[in-house]
DNA sequence: TACAAAATAGCAACCGATTACATTTTTTGT
DNA sequence: ACAAAAAATGTAATCGGTTGCTATTTTGTA
């Protein structure tokens, strides 16, 4: 046990403090005896340095473990290569196929993502809002809150010319891109399929109608109504919250109804799911009681039984259209790319919740 | 239609310019004829600053429409505030739990989040924590994905001293504290509770057996049956993915089976949802001729029927814990912090899905 | 061989906030 | 009233990469 072992630790300790110390292209340009221009150039494919000089310098970057600075970086830059991107909330399967779709396009643009949820608080969305301008992203992906009716939060952005896309649940807008589908034909043609399938008293289950989604809904549900020659009745219309507990309210809410409903549209299908399930166990016969027609084909409307007819549109498609459209924008020299609306398809997947004429009709 | 109206226009673009230029402390220094350390430390409350010059720094930062730099910023004290976060989905109740419980914790410190997700992919895994190293977060907290098993990527933190938290899905290390729940017992006593409920023949489907959750279930699993003197059959034992796909061809593959299990014990929800819904399709009754218990409770696990039996574990307990492990790691003065590894409580929770004898027992 | 043009590489001024240290101003104590 | 201590503010270097412009070298051509 001489002095060695203890000296050895020393030098150890010294090996991490310098280790701390971050390799910067200067020590790069410094080992190489070249300037630091050359080697920021080198490490970024700049043709305007020879090929071989550019591969010393990577070699020695790799060598000394050199990390990219983005701080530096997009602080000369002034921009930061990455793109925004706020969601009423992460527990969807459409949600999580936007975000497929987003990615597919921005990454192979070269661009980075920072998710944001708002958990459809929209005094959260403006937090996330503030926080991604602090962050200073290049562009902004969003969907709105449940609970959000004004956009105010997003002049930030616009102010500074950076450019948003909303998608789904989106407001009108001057400036900005909207990719959405179309509420309103998907609220008829359902309302209309339950029509058709015999039911007279339909009652409509959805979620706030200031939320554009919810309120075109709710126009194509009383306008196939009207087109059939019935009547809206305001009791049959049940406005509730997006939580379990909310969709087993209204479905006790429906229960006590006299006379029960023949038909529900209920417009999201985990609450469709949680009152299908609670008339079920209140003995209802679905869809010969009551036929059910939800929104969104989440997955679960697959697992519960009867299976749920549902509205289906393409999430990923969704995604990689709003992403398109903000690089685009972001790419373009001026500010001449106009917003637009972007459309994206959907359709009534019929399944047997809401089949009273099975092989009829 | 004077020269007027174009020298407006004219001037309106020159403050467009001007806007486009970001207002710095240098500005808001000159303006109130202070240094720029000054005004440095006047924004962030500084008390070596009078409480007036404050308070006029604050009023002409608001005026001009000052935002803080975060990159000059980051760059100059070498660290972003920031805390990564990897999860191996979103699209998950258990992980929007975690989420939410990580988010209490670090918001009230005033660090901010950065949420990827490796769609339980070992290669998007890989790219994610390079993505978060070179975003230089303070911290990082991860789950991996269900085929990861190696973690030479996260040596890149190791190797900074950069603290790594680890929760669910963990592998063993030695610097870095793991928040899990015992996923033998909860395998041990999900298997046993089928045992008591008459099962003798019991498969197991479950996921990828390298990762830790799924091995140790299956221990647990083993025990159970050994300890009542059942055999470990490995024809029943069935490995597959988390998709849906996988899910129906287990189910398949039990269906085939002579003589048919009469239980099964699936490793997640989702799964028990889907192999519960194909055995009804074919005929089978739940539990009667097959019962199930799932793990996760997840939502969907109470709108099947019959209702999942499941492992519950608080996936918000698991993320403040998580999270309040990483932030002690980080206000450490030194390296002293153990890595320590703590378990979450976890428990059975029966449901019909395995109730042979409903009031018995 | 000479000279213009193209290819490489270097210089140095940025980007904006932070902070160790120095300087000025105010307060306190005697 | 004046030195010493305390408080407030200022100076200037620093973090690390980028880029307009300049200097040098190489290549091409007459």
């Amino acid at each position: 046990m001489g002095p060695f072992p203890a000296i050895e630790i020393n030098h150890n300790r010294l090996q991490n403090m310098e280790q701390k110390r971050e390799v910067t292209i200067h020590d790069i340009a410094r080992r190489l005896k070249v300037s630091s221009a050359t080697v920021s150039r080198a490490l970024r494919d700049n043709p305007a340095i020879t090929r071989q000089t550019r591969a010393r310098v990577q070699e020695a970057a790799r060598q000394l473990g050199y990390r990219h600075n983005i701080f530096a970086s997009s602080l000369r830059k002034q921009q930061t290569n990455t793109i925004g991107i706020i969601v009423h909330e992460l527990n969807s399967h459409f949600i999580t196929s936007v975000l497929t779709g987003i990615e597919k396009v921005t990454s192979a643009a070269g661009y980075d993502l920072i998710i944001a949820h708002s958990a459809e608080s929209y005094k959260k969305e403006v937090a996330n809002v503030t926080n991604l301008f602090h962050k200073r992203v290049d562009g902004l992906i969003a969907s709105l809150a449940c609970d959000t009716n004004r956009l105010d939060h997003y002049a930030l952005f616009e102010d500074k010319g950076i450019p948003v896309v909303f998608f789904d649940r989106v407001e009108e807008t001057v400036g900005s891109t909207r990719v959405i589908i179309d509420n309103y034909t998907c609220g008829y043609l359902a309302t209309q399929h339950l029509i058709e399938q015999g039911c007279r008293r339909i009652a409509l289950v959805t979620a706030n109608l200031e939320r554009n989604v919810y309120q075109e809904r709710f126009q194509g549900y009383q306008a196939a109504l009207t087109a059939n020659g019935l009547l809206l009745e305001e009791k049959l219309v049940l406005i509730r919250g997006l939580q379990e507990s909310c969709g087993r309210e209204a479905a006790a809410a429906i229960l006590q109804m006299a006379p029960l409903p023949d038909g529900v549209f209920i417009t999201n299908d985990f609450t469709a799911s949680v009152c299908l399930q609670h008339f079920k166990q209140h003995g209802l016969r679905i869809p010969a009681d009551i036929a059910i027609v939800g929104f969104n084909n989440d997955v679960i409307g697959r697992l519960v039984e009867p299976a749920l007819t549902t509205i289906d549109y393409c999430g990923e498609e969704m995604g990689e259209q709003a992403a398109r459209s903000l690089i685009e924008h972001l790419q373009a020299p001026a500010v001449n790319v106009p917003a637009t609306t972007i459309s994206i398809r959907s359709q009534l997947i019929v399944r047997e919740s809401s089949l009273k004429k099975p092989h009829a009709s």
